[in-house]
DNA sequence: AGCACGATTAACT
DNA sequence: GTTAATCGTGCTC
């Protein structure tokens, strides 16, 4: 069976959507001829100028643009002087939302993935947003590609379904500055590995975060 | 033009 | 638990 990667329709619902339906899904990253895949399992919602944490509180600027576009497209920026973040554009253009993927579990193109970091588990290179981006070689230079595309360099396919009971809800990491009520918003979307779908970890399950 | 800080990570004590 | 690394972005002067 061939895997369509996810629709426009798929990232044009609400960003909150978005970011629970990717819970599972399998983000494909084409390098070289090769995918490097993994189940998407940890994602955040980041609703547009409203929401103080996002990047859009700031308006339509350079850096933003992207998120103003069509949904599902790839946000990515840079922070910390060093690292790269992939996002998701999601709802109707003009609306400048995106889903922040912050972990995966890593399933195929492991040998390229492994390039430098041989001793480490699998699971330790995508645990985090600028992790993954690291080894799935993702950065500036792919803002804005279009997640709906099977012929470009990154998209999303369909994966595993997630049901509730396997989905733990939080706020969002990383934003302590950010004022009430968005700093408290329970817009943190993680698959709960102790019951997941996903096949037994040899390694066991990676440490809560 | 200058400055404070950030949707993080790895390497410390 | 604490902190350095490192630079683009947006805000203030």
């Amino acid at each position: 069976m061939l895997l369509s990667p996810l629709p426009v329709s798929f990232y044009s619902q609400t960003v909150f959507a978005v970011a629970r339906q990717l819970l599972g899904a399998r983000l494909v990253r084409a390098l070289n001829g090769d995918r490097l895949t993994g189940y998407i399992i940890e994602t955040e919602a980041y609703a547009g100028e409203s929401d103080l944490a996002c990047h859009a509180r700031a308006g339509r600027t350079p850096r933003t643009e992207v998120m103003y576009g069509p949904p599902g497209h790839a946000y990515i920026y840079f922070i910390y002087g060093m690292h790269w973040m992939l996002n998701c554009v999601a709802e109707a253009e003009g609306a400048p939302t995106a889903v922040l993927i912050r972990a995966l579990l890593p399933i195929e193109g492991l040998d390229q993935m492994a390039r430098g970091r041989i001793t480490k588990r699998p699971q330790l290179w995508t645990d985090g947003p600028a992790k993954l981006c690291k080894t799935l070689a993702i950065d500036g230079r792919l803002n804005g590609v279009d997640l709906t595309r099977p012929d470009g360099p990154l998209w999303i396919e369909p994966g595993q379904a997630i049901p509730d009971y396997q989905v733990i809800y939080g706020p969002r990491v990383g934003i302590e500055n950010v004022p009430e009520p968005w700093r408290s918003q329970p817009w943190r979307y993680r698959v709960d590995l102790k019951n997941s779908p996903f096949p037994t970890h040899p390694q066991g399950t990676p440490a809560e975060r």
